[in-house]
DNA sequence: TCTGGGGTCCTAGGACCC
DNA sequence: TCTGGGGTCCTAGGACCC
């Protein structure tokens, strides 16, 4: 049977999203991410801050610069976390093969589908409307028959346009389109196959495979299957639907101002180690590889990492050992930009609970469960470590969160 | 251009084991 | 003693994606 896969795009998704909070918005040079004067960078521009060269990924203040009269908006999470399941549970009518690549995009496995929604197109329109109508947001649409195609061509599609590739001409649209357009090839692969004369897809494909294998190794193997449309090899292989578990969590922090204050350093890891901890028990996951990251005044960015004895999924364990790969790694003075704190190496709850947890543990654990409560409750600055917080519901909560193998804390 | 925050995957070298 | 060929685990860094 003839494979038909899906891939919808939303159209300036967090923008789009704003509008809808704020009307007043609509049309105008929008920019979400941040303010002006601010550290950090475009998450989304609306088609008329575009105009202006805006984009995603340029740093606020360029954007400022570009177009001074664009509307600076925070960017809302947890508002794009609620359209993107309205998204899913849409595309979930047409098919149970669905699969979120990200916030505002999925893959929708068509294949076999025709006597129900029609052939690719009119699938294609029925979704598209369907998503339009659910959600009052714009999206981009591509039907092909490889992940891949399918992607690019949601791409050509924008905005707001639906796009099918018929089957065997798939070589054929790519090969006009420059090579960036292939998932996968970023600045430095698009500046290397610059450098060897090959600007566009199709360029890719009058290669032997012995000499992009020769110049990119593994990777230029990979690349002449994209340049053919395939999704041979790696992630794109994988079947539409199959969502793996996580693989790590991670919270980082970039400063206002870059900072060689220990004690405010300290602090920020501690806090960081405490949303990568509440984190991972809201998964029932536990990491036994813990990371730091470190970024210094001229970008330089170093990682250190350790491996535990045990996963854990305690903020105090985290936080002792992300802090002690801090003081190892950072001399003092340099100052600092970016502190990161990641689990790896994730574990399932099962498996974990074994009968070797000391009694104290477990009933750390369940402290740390009434802390997750309060601070769903009231906030996550309404509870914390000794590091961040000086307050009598913590004192209470436990103390000695450093130094876990000392005397049991009493109750709460 | 003065560069966020959350991820994934790949490579490469060293340790260690058989 | 100057010495092979895996396999696996661990760490560090980098490219890339949204």
């Amino acid at each position: 049977m003839q494979r038909l896969v899906c891939h919808v795009d939303m159209d300036a998704f967090f923008v789009s999203v704003e509008e809808l909070f704020d009307p007043t918005l609509k049309g105008k040079p929008v920019v979400v991410g941040g303010q002006a004067g601010q550290r950090g960078v475009v998450a989304a521009a609306s088609y008329a801050a575009r105009k202006y060269g805006v984009h995603s990924a340029m740093p606020l203040r360029t954007a400022a610069r570009l177009c001074p009269q664009a509307t600076f908006v925070d960017g809302h999470p947890a508002r794009y976390r609620e359209y993107s399941k309205k998204i899913f549970a849409v595309l979930n009518r047409f098919s149970p093969l669905v699969e979120m690549a990200s916030i505002d995009e999925a893959y929708v496995d068509l294949t076999g589908t025709e006597r129900l929604h029609g052939p690719p197109l009119r699938a294609g329109h029925a979704l598209h409307e369907a998503i339009c109508k659910a959600t009052s947001l714009n999206c981009s649409l591509g039907l092909a028959s490889s992940r891949l195609v399918a992607k690019v061509t949601s791409d050509q599609a924008k905005p707001n346009g639906v796009l099918y590739i018929l089957p065997g001409q798939e070589a054929r649209f790519l090969a006009p389109l420059d090579v960036r357009k292939i998932p996968g090839v970023g600045r430095k692969t698009e500046a290397a196959l610059r450098r060897l004369g090959i600007r566009y897809v199709g360029d890719l494909g009058k290669l032997a495979e012995s000499f992009l294998a020769s110049h990119f190794g593994r990777w230029g193997l990979a690349l002449a299957g994209k340049a053919r449309g395939e999704d041979a090899g790696g992630w794109f292989d994988s079947p539409i639907g199959s969502h793996e578990a996580a693989k790590s969590i991670s919270h980082e922090h970039t400063f206002g101002e870059d900072t060689a204050d220990a004690v405010q350093l300290e602090t920020t890891l501690t806090k960081l180690s405490e949303m990568v901890a509440k984190r991972l028990r809201e998964h029932r996951l536990y990491a036994r590889t813990i990371q730091l990251k470190l970024r210094d005044e001229d970008f330089e960015t170093t990682t250190r990492a350790c491996t535990l004895d045990h996963a854990t999924q305690l903020d105090a364990q985290i936080a002792a050992a992300v802090i002690g790969l801090f003081r190892k790694a950072w001399n003092g003075k340099t100052p600092i930009r970016l502190l990161g704190v990641y689990g790896g190496s994730l574990q399932q709850e099962e498996g974990q609970m074994n009968l070797l947890e000391e009694p104290r543990t477990a009933r750390l654990r369940q402290t740390f469960r009434s802390v997750d409560h309060i601070r769903n409750r009231f906030g996550d600055a309404s509870i914390s470590l000794a590091k961040t917080l000086n307050n009598g519901i913590r004192e209470r909560v436990h103390e000695n969160p450093y130094d876990l193998p000392g005397k049991a804390p009493e109750g709460k």
